[in-house]
DNA sequence: CTGAAAGCGCTTACAG
DNA sequence: CTGAAAGCGCTTACAG
């Protein structure tokens, strides 16, 4: 055997005159330890800063520490501890605006309480919904926030029986009591479509995004009471619901539009349908009064400016991540169901008179 | 004592009688192999899918995962086995539509790879890009994606020895080497001002974000190069470089237009950018040919529209995510640098003739 | 086919 | 002030 550690059963020691870190494997408190002749719960305390440990001593740890370039696994630390100081966002769609303002409330929410936050995209598919939700809870996230997919989330029954907090937002939870933040909806689209009445519309039609999306089922319930509630008949082909796609609703759009008694005053049901549904009536050079659910960014500088049903997603974040706290830190009581109220913001569009 | 299993030293036995899950705490592979009256390991068999149990003790042991509710804890199992079938997420602003484009296309190429993502906004401040990025380091990430706001990566350098892949995206690495995918920001600055010049402007603007921000400066270069080698002269008012805000932009409109010979050109740092200076000319009617960089949703609806020089944030976002995979899989070699083109989409708002 | 022991990298509870 | 032992919930390596 030669004179370094080659005879060594394991090669966790820090022999002289070997490099003092392998490449691809990490040192760990055990080496520290070695490295400063202490034991292993000494390097824990001066990593954590507590007390109890001399001058001298620390700083032998530290220098050993220093040298190995030894960083704590948290991963193992919170696995000890029985937390993880995560939370688990799932919605939509990260690359949509109105999903990316939420999730940056919810992401200042979680950093304030120290914690760490895991992000998913469903598509809208419940499959992908669950199998996200499930592969965080796996990591035994502390809580989640959700915008769900799916109308069925008792699979989630074991997790929240076991302590994960959960809290529902844009939709509510299906088949399980949990605490959500929504918006108002069928008062918001009753807003935009008693505006259009106002304006003198008697034939205002609805482009809902697809009948099984929890949303847009309850914009049509709004466009529908208000049409009602101003004495106004509908026609089927007033209202389409499907996913937005610019064939769909330009299809759609001709069958509204290009009739005897054409609609005069069109809700849209989300962001992304009201920007097809714009470049859908400018191509056509069509003039049709327009309120658009949901608001965006230059909505004013088009011209004329947008008339929208503003919803406001930073603040259901906020208010969905602070609840979830709020229920980490102990909170009791009952499923709590909080509703944000929309804003008609007024900026031409909507104001168009009929012909 | 009573007949229960009260005098049970260590409640993890179940007995009958009793509730078999007490909230607030999760059954593990012990609680379940004690009730199927079976080892951990034939636990272990089951939920992996082992070959070797039984049809009967798999059953056994399925039974008793059902009861008890049990589900794996992936953090132990991934801590055992070393690895975490995760990877970060740093960058500006995830509200910020560009940056959430490319959120979006990590994630789908994370998921591809079965992995997990954790995602943090650093809001431009190098503090907390590092902060977070240990953070991950910390929950031992595979990998890392970085927007970086910081120009000092070395504290980066025991994680990338340990093995952690780096790529960073929109701006290099500083003082490190490291695989970035960059955007062409020198040569799409130059398009839009010699875009610009051949409309006919002498006097062309740029106004920039923070002279910090890597991107900042380098569409600065293009700027100027583009005026040089156009044979036009620039005058330090024509040039602003601040964090955007409608008041530093609004004053610098000002000193660029109320002159005798005002400028009649301009380049715009960003899509904040872009937003900000479009209401400022909209509110004071100024009609001055306008290039943005970034190109940004209804762009082409405005009036005129807005013509922009165009990067490709998802394909970023993909490109970036897919090479941190590619170095996770073994590959090897130096660090690359990817730098994407950008591209001139001609809308009106940048052929507006010189007055 | 099945399971007891050791270990991943930490912390907790306890004894010197 | 300091450290050996046990444990967090899993998997690995090995022996029956």
């Amino acid at each position: 055997m030669s004179d370094d550690a080659a005879g060594s059963p394991r090669g966790t020691t820090i022999s002289p005159g070997r490099p003092a870190m392998l490449s691809g494997c990490r040192p760990t408190m055990k080496d520290v330890a070695a490295r400063a002749g202490v034991g292993l719960k000494t390097v824990s305390r001066v990593v954590n800063g507590e007390a109890g440990v001399t001058a001298d001593t620390a700083d032998r740890v530290r220098a050993a520490i220093e040298a190995l370039g030894f960083r704590r696994n948290d991963s193992a630390r919170l696995l000890r501890k029985g937390q993880t100081a995560s939370i688990g966002l799932v919605l939509e769609d990260i690359g949509n605006p109105f999903y990316s303002a939420l999730a940056r409330a919810v992401e200042d929410v979680a950093h304030a309480h120290g914690s760490l936050l895991f992000m998913g995209s469903s598509d809208e598919d419940p499959d992908r919904e669950r199998t996200l939700t499930l592969a965080f809870c796996a990591r035994r996230v502390d809580g989640l926030v959700i915008v769900p997919a799916g109308k069925n989330h008792t699979y989630l029954l074991p997790e929240t029986t076991a302590g994960i907090a959960v809290v529902f937002i844009d939709r509510p939870a299906g088949l399980i009591e949990a605490d959500s933040v929504l918006t108002d909806n069928i008062g918001g689209a009753r807003d935009g479509v008693t505006h259009l009445a106002r304006q003198g519309h008697h034939r205002s039609g609805y482009i809902g995004d697809a009948l099984h999306i929890y949303t847009a089922g309850q914009r049509l319930h709004g466009y529908r009471d208000a049409m009602a509630a101003a004495g106004l008949r509908t026609e089927p082909d007033w209202v389409i619901m499907a996913t937005p796609h610019p064939d769909t609703i330009g299809q759609a759009l001709t069958r509204m539009l290009d009739r005897p008694e054409p609609v005069t005053g069109l809700l849209c049901g989300n962001n992304r349908i009201s920007i097809i549904v714009l470049r859908e009536l400018a191509a056509r050079g069509a003039r049709v009064a327009t309120v658009g659910f949901d608001d965006f960014e230059l909505a004013e500088l088009l011209t004329p400016g947008i008339t929208v049903i503003a919803q406001d997603p930073a603040r259901m974040g906020q208010i969905a991540a602070e609840l979830l706290f709020r229920r980490l830190c102990g909170e009791q009581g009952p499923a709590q169901r909080i509703e944000l109220a929309t804003r008609l913001v007024v900026r031409g569009s909507g104001e168009i008179p009929p012909p």
